[in-house]
DNA sequence: GGAACATATGGAAGCGTTTCGATGCCTGGA
DNA sequence: TCCAGGCATCGAAACGCTTCCATATGTTCC
């Protein structure tokens, strides 16, 4: 009757089982609906005892058991980017509604950083790794992971093996340029983030190219960048620098286009007036830049969905690729 | 010689005992650098096990011996706000430094979502828990959570027995608002988010009544909102709705001040011209917004640091409070 | 040359779970 | 009355690691 516990005392199943008068495997199955069925005053005994003694189960030892700490990882090259943070985030209650915790590591857009956090998460037992990667394909591959299952997001490339569950950049990018097409811009400069591998074309950059030609314009000016708000502040420098700056820029983030904005105020000009504005992403950020920025939303809810099942399949990774198509969300930067 | 490794096979201690013809003990030894010295040559051979088995540590089985996984929780009521995206990856940053990982929870402000938040921490064994709680502190303090240590952040109310690391919410006000008074503002208003537990003022709001009654200023227009830009838009115009808008508004965080710039915008007004703004977090996204929003930044970098010395000690918990100065950085809506 | 001592290594217990057999009891049918 | 068959419960092994204690060498000093 009288509760103990004395102030921090590890409770374990054995207290609770000695409590109950039964044996620790009694506890367990009524615990966990366990593999064998229990008698019904029992159970109430268990029941009783767990609250009387504030017992909870040690996951710990639990993942030692049964090989699984119902953990996941993922690995993202900035996490502070917004577009990564509500994807995170979104994945993460996902991933909650399943029992499982998500443990977020931050690359830093760095390849010796993202290793590291890929030996560190594989270490942790972790029973799938979400990854953001800014590795070459070949290099993923070849990565030790101790047979822990990856699902590769934000990327295009095919790897052997490894799932991929991705936006469609490509129809992202050619949908928003089509957009400022359809305004009359002739001009269309694009922002494309940095990567860690020069070698690999970002496949916005193509979606740009590819609706500029459909519609037999000139390829515009590209900026390459760091992929953050400074970043798409000094492009778009450079951008209005030129002796014929384009008369609209795409950015291929939220956070190059902010970037963007504050470089084309500085300079006095008008935003969609002078220059018209088209963001990739559809961030909470995005809404709230002056003027709100147009742009190509990522479909964050489906690619956790997506995401979710591909790294809790017990099927062998199927290693195809699949592309989310996005939506534009049409604000003002655009000239709408 | 030749590597084995059977695809996704698990390697354990056990395997690299026996392949280097030694004992487990003496594999832990080599391993961890103790607790008994091996022999060079000894040393060496397991080493060569290691590799040649591409052997990786069973983190979870360390844990369930050490008792500690080596790993934080922290909870804060919003993971996307870009304020605790930064905290969250700083002390993330911080925590790996020590051979810890971070668990992050989002309460989504919302009361049972944090108790859950925090079982789950909990269960999951975690060695301290840092809490951006949104629950009154005689609920905090009386939440069982089997003697492990927590560390309460953002927030300024002492609960008894837990150390709180916090910005000093109402000294960055109060720099905040007379920075306005000295552009000569008499009339400013204040925008606070909306906390759970109405009972418990914002101290941001105390520093801003205090550096206005310093100055011998009436109290401007408090507008209450959620913690969101879209709060701090709707907020905002409703300030503009009145019949005597104010000249200056501090908001109390960065996501406030950027809906509350966009509402503003809107209205047609210039700022800092005919409204000033200060906002209070100074995160990135305060540097590019439009015009680029003065603020009063928090100290993120010591704040983490000062949490994981806290969260890490070993000392019994000091149940004090510690409060860490802001800086103002001057940019533009203020008026400078 | 033998005892006392370092030094290097091995054996095994224990961390808190889960779950597989094994056991004991009770029921009902012959 | 006896036995087969079910049901409820228990005992113990296993998960992979750390570390205490013991043992087996080799060394040094009288």
């Amino acid at each position: 009757m009288a509760s103990m516990q004395i102030g921090s005392g590890k409770v374990t199943r054995t207290d609770v089982a000695r409590y109950a008068g039964v044996s620790t495997a009694v506890v367990s199955y009524v615990i966990n609906g366990g593999p064998k069925p229990v008698a019904a005053a029992t159970a109430e005994r268990v029941r009783e005892a767990i609250r009387a003694l504030q017992y909870q189960p040690n996951a710990t030892a639990r993942a030692l058991t049964m090989g699984s700490a119902r953990l996941l990882g993922i690995i993202v090259p900035d996490s502070t980017n917004p577009y990564f943070a509500e994807l995170t985030d979104t994945i993460a209650q996902a991933a909650a509604a399943r029992g499982y915790a998500l443990l977020t590591a931050n690359s830093r857009t760095d390849a010796e950083t993202e290793r590291q956090n890929t030996v560190n998460l594989v270490s942790r037992q972790v029973d799938a790794i979400i990854l953001a990667t800014v590795l070459p394909p070949s290099e993923v591959a070849a990565m030790q992971v101790q047979g822990i299952r990856r699902v590769l997001i934000d990327q295009s490339s095919i790897v052997h093996g490894i799932p991929i569950i991705s936006t469609d950049f490509e129809q992202g990018a050619t949908i928003g340029v089509k957009h400022l097409i359809g305004h009359g811009h002739q001009d269309i400069g694009i922002l494309v983030g940095r990567d860690i591998d020069p070698t690999r074309p970002d496949p916005r950059q193509n979606g740009w190219k590819k609706a500029l030609a459909d519609a037999g314009l000139p390829e515009g000016p590209a900026e390459l960048t760091d992929f953050t708000r400074q970043g798409g502040y000094e492009a778009t420098r450079r951008l209005l620098a030129l002796p014929k700056p384009p008369t609209a820029i795409f950015a291929s983030s939220d956070l190059l286009a902010v970037g963007a904005l504050r470089a084309i105020h500085e300079a006095n000009l008008s935003i969609p007036d002078d220059i018209a504005v088209v963001s990739f992403d559809g961030t909470s950020e995005s809404e709230f830049s002056w003027p709100q920025l147009t742009t190509v939303r990522q479909p964050i809810d489906r690619i956790a969905d997506r995401v979710l099942a591909a790294a809790l399949s017990t099927e062998e990774p199927a290693g195809g690729i699949e592309l989310l198509t996005t939506e534009l969300i049409v604000r003002r930067s655009c000239g709408c």
